[in-house]
DNA sequence: ATAGTAAATGAATGATCATTCATTTACTTG
DNA sequence: CAAGTAAATGAATGATCATTCATTTACTAT
C-alpha cells in the first residue's frame, strides 16, 4: 500500500499520521484476513513498516484494534452529524441526504463493513467494543427520530410513529449493509438505497417516492 | 504405581452425541469469549471433556467451527422449511408463522446470534463460511418471495413487488437480530416482531395489522 | 558540523495454543 | 470371563505470534 521507499532510507512522520496509516492498514487486513486472522506482522507489512511500530504508537495490538473501531465509528458519525446540523437543508432534504449518505460509496466500502461486522460479532464478549458501538447508535437514533418527528408535523401523518420508523429504518440499513458485505453480487448500493426509500415512502408518501 | 480408581468414571457416548455436545459447548464459548478468544481448552472444559476429544471427533478446530456454523444454519433453515411446507396452513398463516418463528425464543437466543454474527464478520475472508451462509440465504429468499407472490394474488395488491418486500423483510430481520444482540436492554423479541409486522401491514393491509 | 533527541527497526524472547499420540479406560463379543 | 476393539485422556511437542528493547537512523537546535 503506502510508501515505496527510495533506496533503504527510513522515513519519519508525525505521530498522528503514523497512527492513521496503521489504522488504514488494519482495516485492510481485517477485511482480507479476518479479525482473528490478522497478526501484527500482517498489519506492519501492509503498512510497509517494521514490526515494532505498533507498540510504539499504540502500546498494544488490542489498543490498535479499539482505535480502529473508533476511527470507523467516528468517521460515520461525523458525516451524519454534518447533515443533521446543516442549517441550509429542510427536514425532508436532511432525511434524503441521510439515506444517500448511508448508501454512498464512502460508507458502503466493503472493507469498512467487514470491520464493522467483525467487531459487532465480538461485542457480546467484549464490553469495550460494545460501549463504542452502543454509544454512536444511541446518538444517531435520537437524531433520526427527531427528524421523523419534525416531518410528521409537516404533513398529514397522524398515525406515524417516529420512534418505530427510526427503529425500522435503522434495522433495514444494518441488514442491507450485511447483504452488501456477504453477497456483493446481489444488491448494488443504489438498489439498497431504493429499498429504504420504498419503506420511507410508505410512511411519508407526500415527501418521498419509492 | 497405585491403582487409580476414579469415582469420576469416564463415559463413552455414540459419536453423534459427542459431536453435538461439543458443538453446543462451542456455541457457548463463542458467545462468552468471542470467536477469536475461544481455545480448544475452553471448548473441552465447557463440555467437561478432555483436550484431545475435538481432534478425535472433528479432526481439527477449524472443522469444528465450520460444523458449528452448519449446525446453527441447518437448525434455522429446517424450522422455516417445516412452515413453508405445512399443507394445513394458508399463505397468510405461513407468513405469520414465519415471522413468529424469526422472533421466537428458540431463534432469538443471544448465544446463537453471537455465533451468527461472529461468522458473518469473517465471511469476507473465509470462503467456506460465506458458502454456508449464502446457500441458506438464497433458499429462504426464494421461499419467502414465493409466499409474498401468492399473497399478492389473493388480494388487491397491484403495486406490491414481492421480491422487494422479501429483501426488505429479510434486511429488517437481520438488523433487528443485531439490535437484540448488541443492545439487549433495548428492544424485546416481541417488539422486534411488531416492527416487522408493522412493515408487512403497509404492504398487505388486508392480511396483516401493525 | 555536532550533540542531543525522537522515531523506527527487527532479532530475540516468552507466552499461548492447536495438535499429537502413548496410555488408560470402557464397551462388545464369543 | 477374556480378548479385542473403540473411545477418551492429557502430558508433551512444536508452531504461531505479541511484545520487548538494544541498536540504528533521521531530525532539530546550537
Amino acid at each position: 500500500m503506502a510508501v515505496p521507499q527510495s533506496s533503504g532510507s527510513r522515513q519519519t512522520m508525525p505521530a498522528q499520521a503514523r497512527r492513521d496509516q496503521l489504522i488504514l492498514a488494519t482495516i485492510k487486513c481485517i477485511a482480507t484476513k479476518g479479525l482473528s486472522g490478522t497478526t501484527m506482522a500482517d498489519i506492519t507489512t501492509e503498512a510497509g513498516l517494521s514490526l515494532g511500530i505498533v507498540n510504539l504508537h499504540f502500546k498494544s495490538k488490542e489498543k490498535l484494534l479499539i482505535d480502529t473501531l473508533r476511527y470507523i465509528s467516528d468517521e460515520y458519525t461525523s458525516g451524519l452529524d454534518k447533515i443533521f446540523n446543516d442549517q441550509s437543508k429542510t427536514v425532508q432534504e436532511k432525511i434524503i441526504a441521510w439515506v444517500s449518505y448511508d448508501f454512498s460509496r464512502k460508507i458502503t466500502d466493503r472493507n469498512k463493513h467487514a470491520v464493522w461486522f467483525a467487531f459487532w460479532g465480538e461485542t457480546k464478549s467484549r464490553p469495550t467494543y460494545l460501549a463504542i458501538c452502543a454509544n454512536y447508535i444511541n446518538e444517531l437514533a435520537g437524531n433520526l427520530t427527531q427528524l421523523f418527528t419534525l416531518l410528521k408535523q409537516e404533513g398529514n401523518y397522524g398515525q406515524v410513529n417516529p420512534t418505530l420508523v427510526c427503529t425500522c429504518y435503522t434495522a433495514m440499513a444494518d441488514g442491507l449493509w450485511l447483504d452488501l458485505l456477504v453477497t456483493p453480487k446481489g444488491l448494488t448500493p443504489t438498489q439498497a438505497r431504493g429499498v429504504t426509500m420504498h419503506y420511507l415512502a410508505t410512511q411519508f408518501p407526500d415527501h418521498f417516492t419509492a
